[in-house]
DNA sequence: CACCAGGGCGCG
DNA sequence: AAAGCGCGCCCTGGTG
C-alpha cells in the first residue's frame, strides 16, 4: 500500500472498527498506487495481488494510464471466508473519507453495488452504471460506477459491457467527446404539416429505419392509454449507420398534434410500411400499441432478439447494449413519467432511443450473418414469433367471468373457515417471543415459533439462514408422524391461499371488459430460448413491471382454476401438446438406439417407468402415476442422483427406497438406455473444452461456471450442458411450428388463432365451423417443421402432436391421432362431440 | 417507502 | 462426496 496514504490515514494503534479486524489477515488496508491519483478506483474488498493485476489489465485495455490511478476498497480488512457486512462497510467509511481527503481525486470509479452505495448512497448498480454522481459528503469528487470485475469473471457475457463502461469512463475523465457518427447531427421535431410531408418523403426513399414510441398508461387496451411520441432514425441504401433522426410529438401536452394525435398517426402509418428494413428494440411492445391505434406494419429485425440469440447471458436493455456494442454515452432521463417531462427532453430521449437502436442494428446484423444457423433461427423463428406474440398478447384469452367470481368467493370462504379453525389453537399473546409481532399463518416467524417451539414438533430441514423449513413435503411428513389439527389446517390452507393470492385475485383484477385476460411473453426471458410469461414488460423509465396481465404458464392444472379459461361462446378451445418432446429430442441427440426403437414402435417410456415403480401392469397404472414416472425419467435424464431419487420416490409415491435400491434403480435406467451415459460424458467434455454447448439448431448456451474452482458449481454447469441443447431444440421447434401455423391460418383466411403457448403446448381458439380444417392443419405443422430444409437436421424419431378439443382449457376431449388424420372419421367425431356447426 | 434475498410453489 | 433443468409471483423480514 502507498506509504504516504497509509501514514496519513491508517489508525496507528490498529483499527478495531469492523468485525473483520479481529480475525483479519491484514487490518486497515489503504489505497495502492499514486497518492496524487486523478482517478480513485473503489472496490468492495481489498484486492489480492492476482485480482489487482487483472483489474489493472482491464483498466489499461480501456486506455487508462495505470500509473496515474489509485485503488482502494470500501471495506478495509481482508479475511478468509468472512465477507464484509453493511455494518463493517459503514465502520470503514471514515478511513475511506480520509483517503479521499489525502489523495484528492477528481473521479471515483465505483466497481460493484457496495462501492456505488458507499460512494453515492444509491443502490442498483445495473440501473446507475455509467451515470455521474457526487461523492456523498465530498461533492467536489465525481463518481461514476460500473459492475464489479468479479461479476465479469463469473459471467463473461458481461465482459463486453464492462470494457465499454471503462472506456467510456476513461473518455469522461479525460474530457473527451464521442465520435460524431455516434450522435445525431440534429433531431427533427415533426411539428408541422411540412415536417410530416418531409418525413413521408424520406420514408418513400430510405432503405430502413429504427423506431420507438413513448406511451402513457400501462395497457394499450385500457381507455387511458396514449402514445406520447413516435421516433424514427432512417438510413439510405449503402449507409453503414443511421442518417436522420425524426420525432413526432403526439399526445404530449406541448405537442401541436395533441388533440389530433391519432389522426397524425393514421396519416403516417402507410409510409411506415414502405421501407425495406423496419427495426426496433423489443418491437413487440411498440407494435402492440401501434396496432391498437390502427397503425399496422411488421418488423424485419429486432435488436433485442438478435442480441439474446448471440449471447443469452448479457443484459438486453437498449442502454447497456448500446454501451457495449458501440460505446455511446448514457442518454436516460431521470424522471418517473415522460408525460410530465418537457417536450424537448422527450424528443431528445425518444430520438436517441431510435438512433442507438439503429447503431446496434448494424453491428448485430453483421454478427448474426456470420453464424448461418443462428441467422436462420432469427429469420424463421425470432422475428416472425415476435409478430405472432404481438397479436397473442393483444388478443388475450377468454375467461368465464361469472364462474371466476363464483369460485373466487368459494376460495375466500374456504380460507375464512380454515383461519377461524386455526385461531382456536393460537397460543396466548403473552407467550409469544420477541420476534413474533402478529399472527401469520404463512411461513413466518409466528408460524415457525408456533410449530417448532410451542408445539415442540421436530425440525427436519432448515433453510440457508437456519430457519426451519415449512415446505409442503416437510409439513406433510410431520403431519403423518405427529398428527395435529393445526398441521392439517395449515397444509389445507397453503393451497387455498396460493389460489387466492396468486390466481383468483390477479385474474379478477386484470380481466378486461371483453372478458379476456392478457399476458406478456418474453422471447428473451430464458437462457435456453424458451419463452417466459408474466405480468408485463419493464418500464424503460421507472424500471417497474407494468401490471398488464398474468403469467399464463403457471395456471394450475386443477380444472377448478384452469377451467376458468377457454373459448368464447360459439368457439372451441384447442390444445395441442407435443408428446414427450424432450425425451424424443434426447433420444435423437444421444443417438440412443433403445429409445429410438421404443418411439419408432409407438411405445411410451413414461408408462414403462410407471409400471416399474408401481409394479402394476399397464392397464392398472393411473394417469397420476404415469405423470410421476415422467418426473423420474426427466430427473435421471438430466443428471439426478440417487439421493434426490429417494426423496422423489417418497414425496411422489410414498415409497420408501433404500440407498442400495436407489442406486440400483438409477443404474437400471442407464443400463436400459446405454447411450445416455456416453451422451452425458460428451456434453460434459464439450462444456469443459469450449465453455459452451450448442443445440442441433445452432442455439448456444455459454457456461462460464464450468471453469469454477467449486466442484458443486462445476457439476451444476455440467448438468446444464446436458439439459440445454434438449430444452432449446424442443422449444425452438415448438415456436417455429406456431409461426408456420399462424401463417397458414392467415393465408387460408381462417379466423382460428393461437391464444398462447406453454413450452411444448400451443392453445388455440377456433370457430366451430373451422375445426374440421384447423385441427389437422395444426397437428401437421407441429409434426413437420422443415428442420432438414432449414438446418440440415434429419430427425430419425417420430414427432407427435396430441390434440384436444373442448370448451375449456384442461377440460377438452383428446382426439386420437388416426381420427384427426382421417377427414371422414374426424368429421364424424366432431358431430358426435356436439360440434354441429361443421362446414358443409 | 423502496429494494433485496430467500423461501415456497405454480407450470413445462 | 454429491448432483435434474427451465421459469415468475407472492410473501416475509431485514435494511436504508
Amino acid at each position: 500500500m502507498n506509504p504516504v496514504v497509509r501514514d496519513a490515514v491508517r489508525d496507528p494503534i490498529g483499527c478495531t472498527d469492523c468485525s473483520l479486524s479481529a480475525d483479519g489477515l491484514d487490518n486497515c488496508i489503504t489505497a495502492e498506487g499514486n497518492e496524487n491519483a486523478d482517478l480513485l478506483v473503489l472496490t468492495r474488498l481489498p484486492l489480492t495481488p492476482r485480482n489487482r493485476a487483472e483489474l489493472l489489465t482491464y483498466l489499461s485495455d480501456a486506455g487508462f494510464d495505470t500509473k496515474t490511478i489509485a485503488i482502494t476498497a470500501v471495506s478495509k480488512c481482508s479475511s478468509f471466508g468472512a465477507d464484509a457486512s453493511k455494518a463493517d462497510i459503514k465502520a470503514c467509511r471514515r478511513h475511506l473519507e480520509a483517503e479521499i481527503d489525502v489523495i484528492k481525486p477528481t473521479w471515483v470509479l465505483a466497481l460493484g453495488s457496495e462501492a456505488l452505495l458507499t460512494a453515492t448512497g444509491r443502490s442498483g448498480i445495473m440501473k446507475y452504471r455509467g451515470q455521474i454522481f457526487d461523492f456523498k459528503d465530498r461533492p467536489h469528487v465525481k463518481v461514476v460506477a460500473t459492475i464489479s470485475p468479479s461479476m465479469v469473471f463469473r459471467n463473461p457475457g458481461l465482459r463486453g459491457g464492462f470494457i465499454a463502461d471503462l472506456s467510456y469512463i476513461n473518455r469522461l475523465s479525460r474530457g473527451e467527446k464521442l465520435s460524431d457518427a455516434l450522435v445525431p447531427k440534429r433531431i427533427a421535431s415533426v411539428v408541422s404539416k411540412r415536417g410530416l410531408q418531409a418525413l413521408a418523403d424520406e420514408l418513400k426513399v430510405c432503405e430502413g429505419y429504427a423506431f420507438d414510441i413513448e406511451t402513457t398508461g400501462f395497457d394499450e387496451f385500457k381507455p387511458d392509454g396514449r402514445i406520447i411520441s413516435l421516433a424514427l432514425s432512417t438510413w439510405r441504401k449503402g449507409d453503414t449507420g443511421p442518417r436522420d433522426c425524426w420525432v413526432i410529438p403526439l399526445y404530449h401536452p406541448e405537442s401541436p398534434w395533441r388533440t389530433r394525435w391519432r389522426e397524425v398517426l393514421e396519416r403516417i402509418a402507410p409510409f411506415l410500411r414502405m421501407p425495406k428494413k423496419r427495426v426496433a428494440h423489443n418491437g413487440k411492445f411498440d407494435l402492440r400499441w401501434l396496432r391498437h391505434f390502427g397503425a399496422r406494419f411488421s418488423l424485419t429485425f429486432d435488436t433485442m432478439l438478435a442480441a439474446h440469440l448471440l449471447n443469452e447471458n448479457r443484459p438486453k436493455s437498449l442502454e447497456s447494449l448500446s454501451r457495449e456494442l458501440v460505446g455511446v454515452e448514457p442518454w436516460k432521463i431521470d424522471n418517473k413519467t415522460l408525460i410530465d417531462e418537457r417536450l424537448v427532453k422527450v424528443v431528445k430521449y425518444n430520438g436517441m432511443d431510435t438512433w442507438n437502436t439503429a447503431l446496434i442494428y448494424f453491428v448485430l446484423r453483421r454478427q448474426l450473418m456470420e453464424q448461418r444457423k443462428l441467422a436462420v433461427l432469427f429469420q424463421r423463428m425470432s422475428v416472425p414469433a415476435s409478430e405472432v406474440f404481438t397479436d397473442i398478447e393483444r388478443r388475450g384469452i377468454f375467461c368465464d367471468v361469472p364462474l371466476l367470481d363464483e369460485r373466487a368467493h368459494i376460495v375466500k370462504q374456504e380460507l375464512k373457515a380454515i383461519d377461524s379453525g386455526l385461531m382456536e389453537w393460537v397460543p396466548p399473546r403473552d407467550e409469544w417471543p420477541k420476534n413474533v409481532k402478529a399472527v401469520n399463518f404463512n411461513a413466518s416467524n409466528f408460524a415457525r415459533w408456533w410449530i417448532f417451539d410451542w408445539l415442540e414438533l421436530p425440525i427436519t430441514k432448515r433453510g440457508k439462514g437456519g430457519a426451519p423449513s415449512m415446505a409442503e413435503g416437510i409439513m406433510s411428513k410431520l403431519a403423518q408422524d405427529h398428527p395435529h389439527k393445526v398441521l392439517d389446517l395449515l397444509l389445507e390452507r397453503v393451497k387455498w391461499n396460493k389460489y387466492d393470492t396468486s390466481f383468483f385475485a390477479p385474474y379478477q383484477e386484470l380481466v378486461d371488459e371483453n372478458d379476456r385476460i392478457h399476458t406478456t411473453f418474453k422471447l428473451t426471458g430464458t437462457v435456453t430460448g424458451r419463452l417466459s410469461s408474466g405480468k408485463g414488460d419493464q418500464d424503460k423509465v421507472t424500471g417497474r413491471v407494468q401490471n398488464r396481465g398474468v403469467n399464463l404458464q403457471q395456471v394450475p392444472r386443477d380444472p377448478f382454476v384452469r377451467g376458468l379459461f377457454g373459448a368464447a361462446p360459439g368457439w372451441a378451445f384447442i390444445e395441442c401438446d407435443y408428446s414427450q418432446i424432450e425425451l424424443r429430442v434426447a433420444a435423437f441427440v444421444a443417438n440412443e438406439p433403445t429409445m429410438k426403437y421404443l418411439y419408432n414402435s409407438g411405445k411410451d417410456i413414461h408408462m414403462t417407468m410407471a409400471m416399474r415403480m408401481t409394479g402394476k401392469p399397464e392397464s392398472e397404472v393411473t394417469k397420476e402415476e404415469r405423470k410421476k414416472a415422467k418426473a423420474v425419467n426427466f430427473g435421471f435424464l438430466y443428471g439426478m442422483g440417487w439421493l434426490k431419487f429417494i426423496s422423489t420416490a417418497w414425496e411422489n409415491y410414498g415409497v420408501v427406497v433404500t440407498e442400495e435400491e436407489a442406486k440400483a434403480f438409477r443404474k437400471a435406467f442407464f443400463d436400459e438406455f446405454p447411450m445416455l451415459m456416453k451422451w452425458h460424458s460428451r456434453q460434459r467434455m464439450m462444456a469443459h473444452k469450449y465453455g459452451r454447448v450448442e443445440s442441433p439448431l445452432g442455439r448456444a448456451r455459454h457456461l462460464p461456471d464450468i471453469h469454477s474452482s467449486d466442484h458443486k458449481v462445476v457439476a451444476e454447469a455440467e448438468r446444464q450442458a446436458i439439459n440445454s441443447p434438449v430444452q432449446s431444440f424442443a422449444s425452438d421447434m415448438a415456436v417455429m411450428a406456431l409461426v408456420r401455423i399462424d401463417e397458414e391460418l392467415k393465408r387460408r383466411g381462417l379466423r382460428a388463432r393461437s391464444v398462447g403457448t406453454v413450452h411444448d403446448a400451443i392453445n388455440f381458439e377456433c370457430p366451430e365451423e373451422e375445426l374440421e380444417e384447423v385441427v389437422p392443419l395444426i397437428k401437421w405443422h407441429m409434426e413437420n417443421v422443415p428442420l432438414e430444409e432449414w438446418f440440415g437436421v434429419h430427425l430419425d424419431i417420430p414427432i407427435v402432436g396430441d390434440c384436444k378439443i373442448g370448451r375449456r382449457w384442461g377440460g377438452a376431449d383428446e382426439v386420437e391421432n388416426e381420427i384427426v388424420t382421417n377427414p371422414a372419421k374426424f368429421g364424424q367425431w366432431l358431430k358426435e362431440h356436439g360440434y354441429d356447426a361443421v362446414a358443409a
